[in-house]
DNA sequence: CTTCTCACA
DNA sequence: TGTGAGTA
């Protein structure tokens, strides 16, 4: 993501983009690992079981890796054209979208893409944002890692009593899911 | 990879 | 007529 932006060499539009996607991984990130400190804070037991999504890695819609292993083994991994055929989309545009970092299959030995579900599942998101909504790429972009940063947050809001429990805090994760619902990504 | 079409402003 | 997206 933050490559394919480094890559653009374009001047004006592309380096406010560039400053987006600087302000995303690297302040946002701290923003969201010193809630997630506030929101454990104070008690030792329970905040080992606050739920803590930077401290994972990431699959496409907030997945833990421990979700994303669960779901690999049940979920089939599909070729390109079959990924593409899922999709509903041609497998060039698959390539395209892989080259442009949006989004990014495992390779097989003989470096041959290997979609996964939650992979085809991204696709049709980026489908819908793409000829539903009318964003061009870069502004799928940045939905799919604002919508990665909101479902950090509403996992946050749920994650610890002391901050679940507010009706601030129900009222806000119920915001937010509304707009990932709206946007394809629940 | 490059090249082409097509939509759009 | 230049640019972006998708396609050949």
């Amino acid at each position: 993501m933050t490559q394919k932006f480094e890559k653009s060499s374009r001047k004006t539009k592309d380096s406010i983009f560039n400053d987006l996607a600087w302000s995303r991984s690297d302040a946002l990130n701290r923003m969201l690992a010193e809630l997630f400190e506030i929101a454990s804070h104070g008690d030792e037991n329970r905040r080992a079981q606050v739920a803590r999504p930077e401290a994972e890695p990431r699959t496409s819609f907030g997945e833990d890796a421990r979700q994303a292993s669960q779901r690999s083994r049940i979920s089939g991994v599909y070729v390109i054209s079959v990924a593409a055929r899922l999709a509903e989309m041609h497998p060039q545009t698959l390539r395209k979208y892989d080259k442009e970092g949006l989004v990014r299959p495992q390779r097989s030995e003989g470096s041959r893409r290997l979609y996964s579900d939650s992979d085809v599942e991204r696709l049709r998101v980026i489908r819908r944002l793409a000829d539903d909504l009318g964003l061009n790429l870069n502004g799928v972009s940045l939905v799919l890692d604002l919508v990665r940063s909101l479902t950090d947050i509403v996992s946050l809001l749920e994650s610890s009593p002391e901050v679940s429990d507010t009706r601030a805090a129900r009222v806000a994760a119920d915001e937010l899911r509304q707009i990932l619902s709206y946007v394809g990504a629940d």
